[in-house]
RNA sequence: GGCGCCGUAGCCAAGUGGUAAGGCAGAGGUCUGCAAAACCUUUAUUCGGCGGUUCGAAUCCGCCCGGCGCCUCCA
């Protein structure tokens, strides 16, 4: 089966292919640096990082896009009350984002864009707008209206014929014509940070700046768009409308949003303060890999429910591969080999591709890797599993690793050296063959301190880090 | 009111017409000086409830119950 993906677009799933056959042209939403990201923006991060491995798998150049936003209400009133401007502010949180993201294992993508550093293309997009008639003025605000482009809603699947304009929102503290329609450029106000444009005196609005950032560096149709499910309306519906009104072309081939996440059963949202950061996580112990582990096992668009138990879970199951990993590579395996475990490995190999193939489904695919190291473990147990069969195996391994990215361990304890480690351990299996247990035992106590954990194998000792 | 999603073992979760993957946790066992690791056995005759369609349904249809989202800033 071919790869694809659900499309909110069309509402469904949908071979995918990238329009010159060869790169992907993917935008997607990044963080509004305004404060710390949670894990809830993380997991769509995430689930983005995972959708980028997979299209590299199947063999597809990048073109990846993601904005930071740098530049809204919230940045405007925080920084103000912080008493700095806006780039000082949001510098700040702009690194830590990038310091979250390579925690995580996010590989960054080609192209980041701020928006203050693309405001002639939003005013440059919002003149062909104006050339157009897509627009009017109010006050010195610049605002789409909307029915001027009868396709409005084809993307979140609104039908606003049956609503009389300001029903539903307080129209009146508006210039607006409609009450949805949007705001392209907004004027001035006292105390605003603000940019001197041929529009006149403002900032811009929340959606331009995607459409104006997107179709610079990719071009007038973008093979994906990217972004959690709140964005749909009406961010990503206007990003639509704008767009396609200046073009004439399809702005999106594919819509791919990613579900929210619940925490210990409740909704989690900024406002709502229930929130964890990355940072919080660590304070608790959990490692950035369980993290990114927990938050990558379930399929993108279903809802995850994020718990401290969970997470415990997590880090269990990624020992449990590493176990196998070091198993894989210290072990001496008698020579040959067999062929049915080759043939086996194959298998597990398929499961995994069809099950990421098929929407990114990475519970299966989590499944397909776990029943094959139980099925290898037991015939290593049995000697059936011969050195022959080593590197697929690995081969297997190293290739799950390149989407889920949890087997290198992160945190490494430096206040030990190598020689260090070999000399105790060396030490301790001379108190051993001396039946002297308790001295072994201390040494055995003294390595784990440091997070090095001795195991005794047929073959003599190993030691691995925690 | 409109649109959409979900409800599978203690927890997480795959499976969307052919007789319940996987992970974690629990219990027992093998191995071990003790551990660790690994393996084995065990844990849902059953998939929110009730009807219907079918030779056959967790999977399709209807109704009901429960949870969530969007229609307003939000990943």
């Amino acid at each position: 089966m071919a790869l694809r993906f659900y499309n909110t677009l069309s509402q469904q799933v949908e071979n995918f292919t990238p329009l010159d056959g060869k790169t992907v042209r993917m935008y997607t939403c990044g963080p509004t640096v305004w404060n710390y990201v949670h894990i809830g923006n993380l997991r769509t991060f995430t689930s983005q990082d995972i959708l980028r491995r997979w299209l590299q798998y199947r063999g597809y150049q990048m073109m990846h896009v993601m904005n930071i936003t740098d530049v809204d209400d919230r940045i405007i009133q925080q920084s103000a009350a912080a008493g700095k401007s806006i780039y000082e502010y949001t510098a700040e949180y702009e690194k830590a984002f990038f310091e979250d993201a390579s925690k995580v294992r996010l590989q960054r993508p080609e192209k980041i864009c701020r928006a203050t550093e693309h405001i002639e293309d939003m005013v440059r997009l919002i003149q062909t707008l104006e050339k157009q008639g897509f627009t009017y003025s109010s006050e010195g605000s610049i605002y789409f209206r909307i029915s001027s482009f009868p396709e409005y809603g084809k993307l979140a699947h609104l039908h606003f014929e049956g609503l009389k304009a300001g029903a539903r929102v307080d129209s009146d503290k508006y210039d607006k014509d409609n009450a949805r329609d949007f705001v392209l450029w907004k004027a001035r106000k006292e105390g605003e940070h603000f940019w001197e444009t041929p529009l006149g005196p403002g900032r811009p609005g929340w959606h331009i700046e995607c459409s104006a950032m997107a179709m610079r560096y990719l071009g007038e149709t973008l093979d994906i768009h990217a972004g959690g499910v709140d964005l749909i309306f009406p961010h990503h519906e206007n990003e639509v409308a704008q767009s396609e009104a200046a073009t004439g072309k399809p702005f999106a081939r594919f819509w791919i949003h990613t579900e929210h996440l619940m925490v210990e059963s409740q909704t989690m949202s900024k406002s709502a303060g229930n929130f964890y950061t990355l940072r919080d996580l660590f304070d608790r112990g959990f490692s950035p890999e369980s993290v990114r582990y927990l938050l990558a096992q379930v399929p993108y668009r279903k809802q995850l429910n994020f718990t401290l138990e969970g997470l415990k879970a997590a880090a269990t199951a990624i020992e449990r591969l590493r176990n196998y990993e070091l198993r894989l590579k210290t072990t001496k395996f008698a020579e040959g080999k067999n062929v049915k475990i080759e043939e086996r490995t194959a298998q597990a190999l398929k499961s995994f591709e069809e099950a990421m193939d098929d929407d990114l489904n990475t519970a299966e695919a989590l499944g397909a890797t776990f029943e094959y190291v139980r099925e290898t473990n037991t015939a290593m147990d049995t000697g059936e599993f011969l050195a022959g069969n080593v590197p697929a195996a690995l081969d297997f391994l190293a290739k799950f690793d390149s989407i889920f990215a949890v087997l290198e361990p992160s945190t490494v304890d430096q206040t030990i050296s190598l020689a260090e480690i070999e000399a105790l351990i060396a030490e301790r299996t001379q108190a051993k063959k001396a039946r002297n247990f308790q001295r072994a035992d201390e040494i055995r106590q003294r390595l784990l301190e440091h997070g090095i954990v001795v195991e005794d194998t047929k073959e003599g000792v190993r030691w691995k880090r925690k």
